[in-house]
Formats: structure tokens, sequence, C-alpha cells
DNA sequence: ACTCGATTATCAAGTAACTTGTTTATGCGA
DNA sequence: TCGCATAAACAAGTTACTTGATAATCGAGT
């Protein structure tokens, strides 16, 4: 049986190892749809997130906000995003992910979806519950860290 | 108190918001080491492989063999990683991280791994291994569907 | 209410990185 | 040993990115 310190490492390692597999798993979508990779980041965040900004999507991809426009009007002339108007700032703009992309990631997705909801099924409410604490509590450690990171400005 | 497919819902979400959350690490720490996109996510990826090939390094980052070439050419000019043969397969090349790269990373990783442990002695070993176990078959589950779509060769 | 620095998104010019197609070397199955 | 597959590199051409500037708007402080 494995000592408490053996356990955490074992979790440390699986969750760096689930974040480049799920960039492997993108990467795979992207590709098939014939997407470059600056183009697959965002789909596959608005496909998670719904809608987000110009900002937001620039942040993610590692962009600049110039490179951020020229990608979303190739993505918005591929009716894969659409631009509209954000109510609350008029200098702003919400990115919205289309139908059509929803309708072309679906089909490959469904796959591990099925396969993700009978591996929960095998475990207790309980078990869940702490997994679910878990990715929420380690989700917002780096998040904050990464914030930190990027806010520093010492060489 | 929530229903079990609540709970199945909530994980499943959770992990999507951590993937985005890893990415977003990734280039907080690669910007700050002045890495354009494409070479923060074969850093990365090094830090925690330790060493890879430039075949498994072009299927992480979406690039040809081609721009891995070029890629590997930065990095090497930089001492970020070097190039050593594999013997193994005398077509082949190894991929190391060098320790200057890790040198330059660590610091910045340091703040969220300690929160991470802290995060972890939170919870109970029978917790922590059944956290564990999710992790790494969620993670197993994604990379076998991965392989699947980069597989298909239909339409 | 008004001013001014900060923020949001866009655009144009110049640069950097990527793709495609090819080449060399090696591996491996029939 | 033949022949096809795989690994990495290379060169020419294309795409996408960065930088710096601009216009519109926001919001804090007076």
């Amino acid at each position: 049986m494995d000592s408490k310190s053996d356990l955490k490492r074992h979790v440390i390692l699986a969750a760096q190892e689930y974040g480049i597999a799920s960039v492997l798993f993108r990467n795979a979508i992207g590709h098939r749809l014939g997407l470059n990779i600056t183009d697959i980041g965002c789909v596959n965040f608005l496909f998670i997130k719904g809608s987000s900004t110009p900002t937001e999507l620039a942040r993610y991809t590692g962009l600049t906000t110039g490179s951020t426009t020229a990608m979303l009007d190739r993505l918005e002339k591929a009716e894969l995003i659409a631009r509209k108007p954000n109510p609350r700032d008029r200098r702003g703009v919400i990115v919205e992910i289309d139908q059509r992309s929803r309708e072309a990631v679906a089909p490959m997705v469904q796959g591990v979806q099925r396969a993700q909801s009978e591996l929960l099924d095998s475990f207790s409410e309980k078990d869940l519950a702490a997994i679910a604490s878990f990715l929420t509590r380690f989700t917002e450690n780096v998040n904050r860290h990464a914030r930190s990171i990027e806010k520093r400005h010492d060489g």
C-alpha cells in the first residue's frame, strides 16, 4: 500500500499527464477539421465555454490582440464562430461558437464522453464528490498562480 | 445533496476547466521566458516527460516534422534542449530538456507546487487513491480516443 | 460633469514560423 | 534481400504572427 506522499506524487503526475492528453485530443480533432493549431485552440476553448471575448481568447491562445483579430476573421469566414456586440461594453465583442462547429466536433467527442461517463459510474458518490472537489480546487490554484506569473513585473 | 448524475457532470466540467487552466499556466511561463507558443509547448512537454523524440513532439505541438526540425534548431541554439542519438534506432533522435530550462522554469512553478501539495494534504489516503485512479483512467480514455481519431481514414 | 490614463479591438507593414514536397538513412516484414 | 514504412532534415513558397499605431469607449479621481 502506498504511503500518502506516494499517493500525492501519483496524483500530481497523473494530473500532468491529463494536461498533455487533453492537448493531444484537441489536436486530433482540429487536424481532422483542417484547422491550424491556433484555430484549434480557439474552437476548443469556445466548445467548452460557449462564448468568450477576443481578449480572453488571446490569453488562451497566447496571441497578441492583433493576431487574434486575424484568427477571428478566419474562423468567422469559415462560419465556425460569430462576433456579436458586447451589451455591457461598447468597445468589446462577444465571440460565440457557431452551431456548425458544434455539429462538426460533436461526433468526434461522443466516444470519449461515453467512456468517461461509464468510468464515472464505477465510482461511489462519495468518491465523485472528492474528485470534483479536488479538480475544482486544483484548477483554482493553477489559475491563481498563472495570473500571478502574468502580473509579475520583474525581469 | 447532488445526485450522482449531477456529480458526474460536475467532474466532467471541472476536468475541462483544468485542461484550460493548464494551458493558461504554461502560456504564462513561456511568455515570461520570451518563447513563442510552439516552443512553450515543447518545453512544457519536456519539462514533464524529461525526454522525447521529434515525432512525439510533432504530435504534441501539432507541427509537421519539417517544422519540428526548425523548432528544435531554435531551442537547441537557445540551449533549452539537446539532441542526442537514439541508441535503439539510428534514424532517430532523443530530445532532452537542458538543465538551463529546468532552472528557468523551476522558480515559477514552486508556488503552485506547494499550493497543490497542501491541497492534497487535506484529502484522506482513501480519497487520494480514488483521485489517482480516476485521473489515470480518465487520461487513458482520452489518449485512446485521441489515437482513434488520428487513425480514422474517412472524410 | 470632465479629464486623463487604461482598455478593447482593429489595421497595415514587416518578420517569423509553418507547410509541402523531397531527400537520406535506417528499420523491418515478406 | 527486396521493398515499403518510418525518422529526421532541408529548401522553396505560403501563411500566420508581431509590432506599432489608431479609434472608440470605459472608469477612476477631481
